[in-house]
DNA sequence: GTGGTTGCAAAGACTTTGCATTGTT
DNA sequence: AACAATGCAAAGTCTTTGCAACCAC
């Protein structure tokens, strides 16, 4: 079940807000995609929702899960991201300033802020003419324990 | 046609020593395929590869365009990003240290190199236990030319 | 001649769309 | 009752794969 923190709801809150004002609809299916979105800590992929959500709705469809997570976006409760593969990947937007470092062995994906590189973009941005409007970064490398494991096995040969 | 400089010439070599390495055959179209590559500028998608190469090699198919931009891939000349639409795009892989600026009004793409941000990303990394092996950094905004266009458009309402 | 290569078409993965039915308001 | 939402299947993208004809070595 959904622990209800204070961002869930804000973005749950959100997310029926702008159902009002569109004069769209609330139903089932929407809150059991939104509540499994919040739930899954960022980084979701659509079939991993429909996987999630499927045990708690067995009928949905996948469209239903894609034109919701259309919904999310466009109300500004969840980001659309292509990763490595191209496939999108959805995660909570409120978390606006930071990115990711994903360990190229295991896929385990941290995420971090660092002030000092937004400031070198917006600098950056501005002495190419640009008005930065976002950006996407992504490290990548080896993680902690998949380093430990390479030299356990290197070990061996 | 291709001007010959120092880079594309390395990347031909070593594109054609990747071949002989693994014993792959050297072909009219792989020729055609990389020299358009090489001739544009990087951020080729195949679609925009598969046009020129056409021109030059009517008969071609998109099958060999993709198996050929793998190849490129596979021997380091090139390498596979997917942007906003997680379409693949091709760029030389040379040019190892820059990054992209990208308009989202008219789609221009410009690189920069920052190496007080690579600097960051290399200590963020290492911050979080991680051993940095690449990043990918996408900066979102509205270039000069598309400012000015707005700010036109916008005085005539 | 051998074995990789090509172009085509078919198949795949991911996503969107059309439509009759169902559900909200 | 009106009209949006759903689920399904069909259609769309982008990419990969199977295969017979073909070509480089």
């Amino acid at each position: 079940m959904a622990k209800a923190t204070r961002s869930t709801n804000d973005a749950f809150a959100r997310f029926k807000a702008y159902l009002r004002e569109q004069k769209l609809k609330s139903t089932a299916q929407r809150d059991a995609i939104v509540e499994v979105f919040l739930d899954s800590a960022g980084h979701a992929s659509v079939e991993e929702l429909y996987g999630r959500v499927r045990k708690r709705h067995p009928g949905i469809g996948y469209a239903t899960v894609y034109r919701t997570m259309k919904l999310l976006t466009e109300c500004g409760v969840a980001d659309e991201r292509h990763f490595r593969n191209g496939e999108a990947r959805y995660e909570m937007a409120e978390k606006s300033h930071h990115d990711h470092l994903i360990c190229e062995r295991c896929g385990k994906i941290v995420e971090f802020e660092e002030r000092r590189i937004e400031n070198l973009q917006e600098e950056t941005a501005r002495r190419l003419g640009f008005e930065l409007r976002g950006h996407k970064m992504e490290l990548y490398g080896i993680c902690q324990d998949c380093a430990r494991a390479r030299r356990s096995s290197a070990a061996k040969n």
